[in-house]
DNA sequence: GCCGAAAACGAAAATGATTGTCAAAATAGC
DNA sequence: GCTATTTTGACAATCATTTTCGTTTTCGGC
């Protein structure tokens, strides 16, 4: 792995929420680094290719990543204050998928989760 | 509601899937209306916003729509072979998205869920 | 330390969905 | 029939993302 990429990774990592390669982009110029948007987007595809970064896409159709704690299955609580995320799992979920799935003779069943929501501190500041 | 926004209403209705704007604007053409592409992403969000249709993105970030039997909150099953979406719902899921929000303290929580699949016919068609 | 191939970079142009602009056309109210 | 309002649609503009393509850097030998 590059040195470019390891410094993307790092930075989705400081972060504690989901980031769109545009905020990652002005952050490390930000600090300094003379990365260009290009790598940015070469390095986030690259880290979600080999799923160690997740991704999603917000209302407006722009890419988020998130740098997860679990390498496994998960999904997220996220703020829609100030974009904090909270790994989730349940167990319920995936199988009322696949059971929903199977009922409906669909295989190769996947799907996507993301709960929303105002956490606390956000509730908080709207005061 | 204007004539060219029923029209863009009825050919939801009478596709069985998810569509795009694009795709939605290209049938209407094949059929012979004359309506303009701008109109079609209007007559879209006008009904998604009065909750006539669901929106969602696909994973290259472009937004498709569906005109749905059920105006109650639900989910879709949608295969990934021929875009055909099954409505579905699950309790189980709502209540566990609102558990998992409370339990770390988020309020104002809303969720998505999709499942996707490769429906029996073209599990079929795959042979 | 030095050399060349391969991989990684980055600037700028291209793409593709979506949105904004604005004048023409449909429609309504009288 | 006639003006006021809304809707429409061609076209330009936006914006995230991808491609292109020379340049630079990294590396494995030597």
């Amino acid at each position: 792995m590059s040195t470019r990429r390891e410094a993307v990774k790092q930075a989705l990592n400081e972060a504690s929420g989901f980031r769109s390669a545009q905020d990652l982009y002005a952050d490390l110029r930000a600090e300094g680094s003379k990365i260009g948007l290009t790598t940015v987007y070469r390095a986030l595809q690259a880290l979600s290719d080999s799923g160690e970064v997740d991704v999603l896409r917000t209302g407006e159709g722009e890419a988020v990543y998130r740098a997860c704690a679990s390498d496994a299955h998960h999904h997220h609580l996220v703020c829609r204050g100030c974009g904090r995320a909270v790994e989730v799992e349940g167990p319920a979920v995936e199988k009322w998928a696949e059971a929903v799935g199977a009922k409906h003779g669909f295989t190769e069943v996947t799907h996507t989760v993301e709960v929303f929501g105002t956490c606390a501190d956000c509730s908080a500041r709207a005061n």
